[in-house]
DNA sequence: ACAAAAGTGTTAGTTGTACACCCATGT
DNA sequence: ACATGGGTGTACAACTAACACTTTTGT
């Protein structure tokens, strides 16, 4: 039935948030096809490698992967046409996201590019990096994936740009600090920062309980009786 | 770098309520590897197919795909030795629903296995069960996806039941009720149906609004501002 | 003193849970 | 009548949104 052979690639969308926008890690490719057009960072699977190991491998190549603060599969984008006329080449799609106050060092024909303006984008990468954008946003709001975004240690408003930037609307700092404070997501640490020549009263800094991906609003309704709201973050679905 | 060809495969967790369990459908391997366990519907990619019309292909030589509901990709299953010492075969992963009232004819070697109480599994078959009946559970709660389950026309008790099944933990009538109407996700068809020989009220008949996959509280927090909560059912994401 | 930024208090509206109660039917 | 399953009403608790108000700093 199948014959002709099926090459198998990763692709990763890193995103991090710089300068108040939404980015993704992009290169420009040298060599045809797509000469000129961006490419998410990736390449064939190894023999003895799985995808999570893949991407993980390939991305050590654009950046230092220990910036790298979560990284999950988002799905397989398989058109048999979607590398053009080239061979078939399948491709495992990831989300990697990287925290704002990381700076890792880039090749040169590597780039952060506004997910809201890219340039024209390699084969079918554009619906890569919308999907990335879309996982992140639903999942910003029902788990405390905002660690993955956000440095060690931060004030509130940071926090609330860095929301801002990712969900593309207007959060209140209040209420954001309230939300993920009753979740038990963020604690104080105790310490503050002065305020900007502007003046103003010195911000407290937090962080984040919990550096692992927990759900913190699954079962919103339906939930196992008995059990108070609030009760228990679970371990995480897609 | 890579040089020993990968094949590339799907395969489909299809899951039904039967007799009160969740179930899925699987069929018994007479072949080695693995002759006499259980494993999923699904085969090798077609040259000019995607993952997803693979997959619905595949299924049509095991059950009526017109039953199948709904379709969506798993993950990736990509351990190199996930098919023991075989060649190397790469899954995408799906999860498929039918409705409890479907009952399509099945050829010999193949069955609906309790999902809590399965027989041995082929390979990795066990691990994508696992992740399809989280996924469901999951998406029970925060989307519509109960109209997957679910016959055209049900009674509250019915759909109780279902959901008992899926979730595996108690769930109470009236409750479901309020939340779904409330979320306009079931509406009345006006029917009833008349009561068994215990006696009892005649059963009010409803049906899914809406037989489309759609988020219901995403953005459970952190939603844009000025809109009640209720508001805006959205297109679905993973 | 005043402006600016951060953080807290308060109120109102919405949602989900629990449970009591009423309804329609068979025996 | 009474048992049985179906459906509604009500009270309560938790949560979020909105906004006014207080706190702490710089100029």
């Amino acid at each position: 039935m199948t014959s002709h052979p099926i090459g198998h690639e990763v692709l990763a969308a890193v995103l991090q948030i710089r300068g108040e926008r939404l980015r993704v890690l992009v290169w420009e490719r040298a060599m045809e096809p797509d000469a000129g057009r961006w490419a998410l960072p990736g390449g064939r699977l190894g023999d003895d490698e799985d995808v999570e190991t893949s991407v993980r491998r390939q991305l050590a190549e654009k950046v230092d992967v220990r910036e790298v603060t979560h990284v999950e599969q988002l799905s397989v984008f398989s058109d048999p046409r979607r590398m053009g006329e080239g061979p078939r080449l399948i491709a495992t799609a990831f989300l990697g996201l990287v925290p704002s106050d990381a700076d890792p060092a880039l090749p040169d024909d590597t780039a952060w590019h506004a997910v809201d303006d890219l340039p024209a984008t390699a084969f079918d990468h554009d619906l890569i990096i919308d999907d990335a954008r879309d996982r992140l946003r639903a999942k910003l709001s029902y788990t405390n994936l905002g660690f993955a975004l956000a440095p060690g240690e931060f004030t509130i408003s940071a926090l609330r740009e860095l929301y801002v930037a990712a969900l593309g609307h207007p959060v209140s700092a209040t209420n954001l600090q309230r939300v993920l404070t009753r979740r038990d997501l963020l604690e104080p640490t105790g310490e503050t920062v002065p305020p900007g020549r502007a003046g103003g009263r010195p911000a407290a800094l937090f962080r984040f309980t919990d550096r692992s991906l927990l759900v913190t609003d699954a079962f919103a309704v339906l939930r196992p009786p008995g059990r108070p709201s609030g009760t228990g973050a679970r371990p995480v679905l897609p």
